[in-house]
RNA sequence: GGCGAUGUAGCUCAGUUGGUGAGAGCAUGCGGCUCAUAUCCGCAGUGUCCGGGGUUCAAAUCCCUGCAUCGCCA
């Protein structure tokens, strides 16, 4: 029986389309999956999409449709993702299936028999946006500090799960398994967690309430909470308890998370597996995971990832355009795995043309050449020390040098194992980057084309068009997990045979890849140079249209149209608006749109603004006016009057009208 | 407010339990090769290792303090 090895993403929320957050995360699964069926063990990979709850009803609601059809069509867009980014899962759960309630509820009964779920009653703040109820100390200014509503005040009867019972247990299998959490630093915030105390979970919802979800198998009134909903799809997705999948996979389980999701997947999932383990009579360890693999976001020009900001690089148009190959190394080479990273177009592009197109791709280049233009396209036999030209048998110095070769790159792969295992992808890369350029240099030591031109040196060259032949073979194995159809074209071009599950161990061995005699295709450069002088003389163009923003253009120059492009409350929050009171107005010599206006904005002197809508107002229609003004904006000097700040106005085909509160406020009143 | 992380070459970052003139990749300059996607190989740099104080024969590495950024919690 093989080693197993079973993946899971979290299952995505459908209140919102899939973003760099979710490719990353479900590229690192697939990537995992594959490295570990590349080293023999049998593997499963599943992701999903979560359907229930609050926010999914409004979002329906709000298009006008079923929750289950908004659902559907969601669900849909993270199903049709996945293979555009040579994502291969081997189970999509959804929240909605059948199969996935029926586990919900078999497993919400078991740990009803087993009293680890009590009713009783609870008063708080519910804030629909968190889905929760927050805590008094939570309250900022008496709203959400996330959302920054009044969160409704509710009291309700509530089926709340012991999760207290199980909090010292758990700590206590986090020490003595220091790679339950992993990176470390992430297993110290868990236990900050745990150290601080927590209180039982409330899991139910009443369908006074919600009745988007998991209706309780011992009470119809209410639904399951979210995440309780949720977190079982790892298990339903195996068809716990009685499938073979479960039998064979949970025990070799691993999750994958962002580093948002952490105290669900670090502290209400293990306690309710303890609790149906609890419940099964067995001992906790049976039903505990493996590992949690926590990662950090993508940081999008300063901007943060995440759900809620909404900020969106569209994965599939980074990827189309450079290709996914590409798109799939970088995330993997670029984000050291539990840290935050940045992400760009200028980095997708330096990745690109320094480790794909020079480093990798013009080796695949120049050994195929090379081989087809002083062989044929024929790997040549290597071993034999027999001159073919003189009969003779010859030193074998150039073999051994090559056998030196090889058996560093055996020991760079146990490297990369072990990397790869440890969920070290950045690294693991680096290793494989390290055997890339020790076999160019390779080529530069032993000079082929020398070679070539003294007949008496043709067992020599052959020995060297061996081994590099065989080194592209190894490559192309190694980096299968993170590029497959590069690797499989790689492969293809040589004329072996593909590459397969259990293939690593060829590479950590002193196994050859590829049999003497394999005939090669003609070489496709792999990964064309991206000139990047034409895609900055592009940005810059774009950069001019934009003004100001050149920087940014530069980078995104196929984002979302500005319109649609959302912002975060911190950067709306930088905009300063206030109430101002004007006090004169002129119109300004030689410009008939401008006037020129000095307001009355709460501060010791009057400010002077120049506003373009002489057009649209006479001067002593103005004056007294309340306004909107940007009071902030860096000023500026229009026809010799410098402005201080800008005047705020609807406008529309009709024309423009100037922005006022709708009752007298003090002059300086914040506008938000 | 409490706790924690980070701050190292122009950029992105490695630097294990304190000890051979402080490293890698990219970018820069020079040199070599010509099989190759003007690619590859070699050499060369530059750094108050965030500021200040302390422990030590010796600190980027330990302690204290300050600053900055970020995260978690309240």
């Amino acid at each position: 029986m093989s080693e197993r090895f079973y993946i899971t993403t979290p299952i995505y929320y459908v209140n919102a389309e899939p973003h760099l957050g979710h490719a990353y995360t479900t590229i690192v699964a697939d990537v995992a999956a594959r490295f570990h069926r590349l080293a023999g063990y049998e593997a499963r990979f599943q992701t999903g999409t979560d359907e229930h709850g609050d926010k999914i009803a409004q979002a329906a609601a709000a298009q006008g449709l079923a929750p289950k059809a908004y659902a559907d069509r969601i669900s849909g867009l993270f199903r049709s993702l996945w293979p555009q980014l040579n994502v291969a899962p081997d189970r999509f759960v959804r929240t909605t299936d059948p199969g996935h309630i029926k586990v919900v509820q078999a497993v919400l009964q078991k740990v009803y028999d087993a009293d680890d779920i009590y009713f009783a009653k609870y008063g708080g703040h519910y804030c629909v946006g968190c889905e929760r109820f927050l805590t008094e100390h939570e309250l900022v200014g008496g709203c959400c500090p996330d959302h920054g509503t009044t969160p409704i005040f509710q009291e309700e009867e509530n089926y709340f799960f012991r999760m207290t019972a199980y909090t010292g247990r758990l700590q206590e299998h986090i020490r003595a398994h220091p790679e339950f959490i992993r990176p470390e630093r992430y297993q110290n915030e868990v236990l900050a967690m745990l150290d601080q105390g927590l209180e039982d979970l409330c899991i139910s919802r009443p369908k006074s309430r919600l009745i988007w979800g998991i209706e309780l198998p011992f009470d119809a009134d209410y639904v399951t909470y979210v995440w309780f909903d949720a977190l079982i799809n790892y298990l339903s997705g195996l068809d716990w308890p009685d499938g073979p999948a479960f039998r064979e996979f949970w025990p070799a389980a691993q999750h994958l998370i962002a580093k948002d999701i952490l105290k669900p997947h670090a502290v209400f999932w293990p306690t309710m597996l303890m609790s149906l383990a609890k419940a099964e009579g067995r001992p906790a360890e049976d039903y505990l995971y493996q590992h949690l693999n926590v990662h950090g976001y993508w940081n999008v020009d300063q901007a943060k990832m995440s759900k809620s900001l909404g900020n969106v690089v569209r994965p599939l148009e980074l990827a189309a355009k450079y290709g996914v190959e590409a798109f799939r190394y970088f995330l993997l080479r670029e984000m050291t795995f539990g840290l935050d990273s940045s992400f760009s177009e200028e980095a997708l592009i330096e990745r690109y043309n320094a480790d794909l197109a020079n480093d990798l791709g013009n080796l695949f280049s120049r050994v195929l050449n090379m081989l087809h233009k002083y062989r044929g396209g024929v790997v040549p036999e290597a071993e034999a020390a027999v001159n073919k030209e003189s009969g003779q048998y010859e030193p074998n110095a150039p073999w051994e040098t090559c056998l030196g070769f090889f058996s560093w790159v055996w020991q760079q792969a146990h490297l990369y194992q072990q990397e790869m295992e440890s969920f070290q992808f950045h690294r693991a890369l680096s290793v494989v980057w390290d055997i890339i350029r020790a076999t160019n240099k390779f080529v530069v030591t032993h000079e082929p084309w020398t070679l070539a031109k003294d007949p008496a040196r043709a067992t020599e060259l052959d020995k060297v068009l061996f081994t590099l032949s065989q080194l592209l073979a190894d490559i192309a194995v190694l980096i299968w997990p993170v590029m497959p159809e590069t690797a499989q074209g790689m492969a293809a071009v040589l004329g072996m045979r593909g590459i397969e599950p259990g293939m690593l161990e060829m590479v950590m061995s002193s196994t050859h890849l590829l049999p003497a005699g394999a005939q090669a295709a003609e070489p496709p450069a792999l990964f064309p140079r991206i000139d990047t002088a034409k895609v900055q003389a592009k940005a810059a163009k774009a950069g001019q249209k934009a003004e100001a923003r050149p920087k940014e253009a530069a980078v995104n120059d196929e984002q979302t149209s500005a319109s649609d492009e959302q912002i975060s409350i911190e950067e709306f929050g930088r905009v300063q608006l206030k109430v101002a009171t004007v006090l004169a107005a002129e119109r300004i010599d030689g410009a008939d749109r401008l006037l020129k206006l000095s307001v009355d904005a709460g501060e010791p002197q009057p400010r002077t603004l120049v506003a373009g809508v002489a057009q649209h107002y006479a001067p002593e229609e103005l004056k007294g006016r309340q306004v909107v003004i940007v009071a902030n904006l860096k000023p500026a000097k229009l026809r010799g009057v410098t402005s201080q700040g800008m005047v705020l106005a609807a406008v529309g085909e009709q024309g423009l009208c100037i922005v006022s509160p709708s009752k007298e406020m003090p002059p300086g009143s914040k506008v938000r």
